[in-house]
DNA sequence: CCTACCGATCGGTAGG
DNA sequence: CCTACCGATCGGTAGG
């Protein structure tokens, strides 16, 4: 026995709403029922990793047939890569509101933020990206770079470098100022880790039951890697 | 066309020496043969990931057929439970003789090790664990737990305590003297994360041709953490 | 996007 | 440990 595609909506759950009329090929949706493959696909890849989730894991997740991943994405690795351009570029846009935000903020008192501030900014949204609301993407970009492509990674770098620009000049003044010891670019690549990390053991769902705070995090690493300015 | 046994060890490049007679079951090298396993396994789960790697891979590495690796290890998920095992318990192994020998140092000029150095010896060594020769068996350890069952997690649980235990008492001291700063715990777990990281971003090659040798990433890692001791 | 399907590969096993 | 094999699953596709 077969289901006729009506049944087969009133079967299965589908966000789709109801009685929509059957779509003409000039409105198909594909913006909704992409971003829903995306965000399945993310959650999963998070999850059992990218070689441990099979592309009907996938469609079933979107409330799609097992063969309807590839309609929108061309294969596999094509999907991994769109959840991770997805995931940097929100981070960049994200990480950019978060600057500005806190230029305003100064500007309102007649002042420029500190390097230290600005970092602190750069730390805090960071581990919102790496842990807050939606957090799939950036974990799977960080933990699966290695089934992407050459060219895959070609393209994900550039946005990674756009990202990273960022910290560079407030890494710079901080450690000019002795605030950061060490080679830069090791210290550098030692904070990442110690922020990116966090994706092991930290648990949101810990958090709202007196754990810490995304705050705390930020707070407790700046302290952990910033010195007392050298006196001039 | 079939290859005899002969034909094929002339044909694939082993390491068996030549002439030797087949075996009896009395004489069997299995602890060799399971550690040509291992250490394949090691490798391969580490560059492509567990569920990225065939059994077939790890057996054509280690100069099996496709089907031996069973014969050593009851499946898939116990082969990598066994490499995260005996890279962990290297891994103890290696934490206290370098222990033993800072102690061993310091009591020659009739000192005991300071706390500082304690946790010099214990980075540098958790780099040479994660970085140095034979070192596949910690990193398949730090990325692939997911697909660990419950109980396989709850045996390597026991021996990351053990090695973690050792960190406990140096980082407690380090924080009562002023020199670590933020929550002792999460600043240990951000220490982690520095270190561990430093699997995605070191590459052993380089260092040879100018790059930062593993004192130097240890050098810059007690930089990085440890602030000037509050003066008493 | 679904239906129906294919070839390849995979983990694992029986028997020697 | 090898030989020979099996059932299941996988990524992907043609046609509508």
């Amino acid at each position: 026995m077969t289901l006729t595609a009506s049944e087969l909506s009133a079967a299965v759950p589908v966000r789709r709403s109801r009685g929509r009329p059957r779509k003409t090929a000039d409105e198909r949706d594909d913006g909704n029922r992409r971003q829903d493959l995306l965000k399945a696909a993310a959650r999963l890849f998070r999850i059992k990793g990218f070689a441990g989730t099979s592309t009907r894991d996938i469609a079933t997740a979107a409330g799609m047939q097992a063969g309807s991943p590839f309609y929108h994405f061309e294969n596999k690795e094509a999907l991994l890569a769109a959840v991770m351009r997805e995931g940097m570029q929100r981070a960049v846009v994200r990480q950019k509101a978060a600057l500005e935000a806190t230029t305003s903020a100064a500007a309102a008192s007649h002042t420029t933020p500190s390097a230290r501030q600005l970092l602190r900014t750069l730390v805090r949204n960071q581990f919102d990206v790496l842990l807050g609301p939606d957090s799939d993407f950036i974990p799977v970009m960080l933990y699966e770079w290695r089934y992407l492509s050459e060219e895959q990674r070609g393209e994900i770098s550039s946005l990674k470098a756009d990202y990273e620009a960022a910290w560079v000049p407030v890494l710079h003044t901080l450690h000019q100022e002795g605030a950061l010891r060490g080679s830069l670019p090791i210290s550098r690549l030692m904070i990442f880790g110690a922020l990116n990390w966090s994706v092991q053991w930290y648990d949101p769902a810990r958090a709202a039951s007196g754990g810490a705070s995304l705050d705390d995090l930020a707070d407790n690493a700046l302290l952990l890697f910033l010195h007392e300015p050298t006196s001039p």
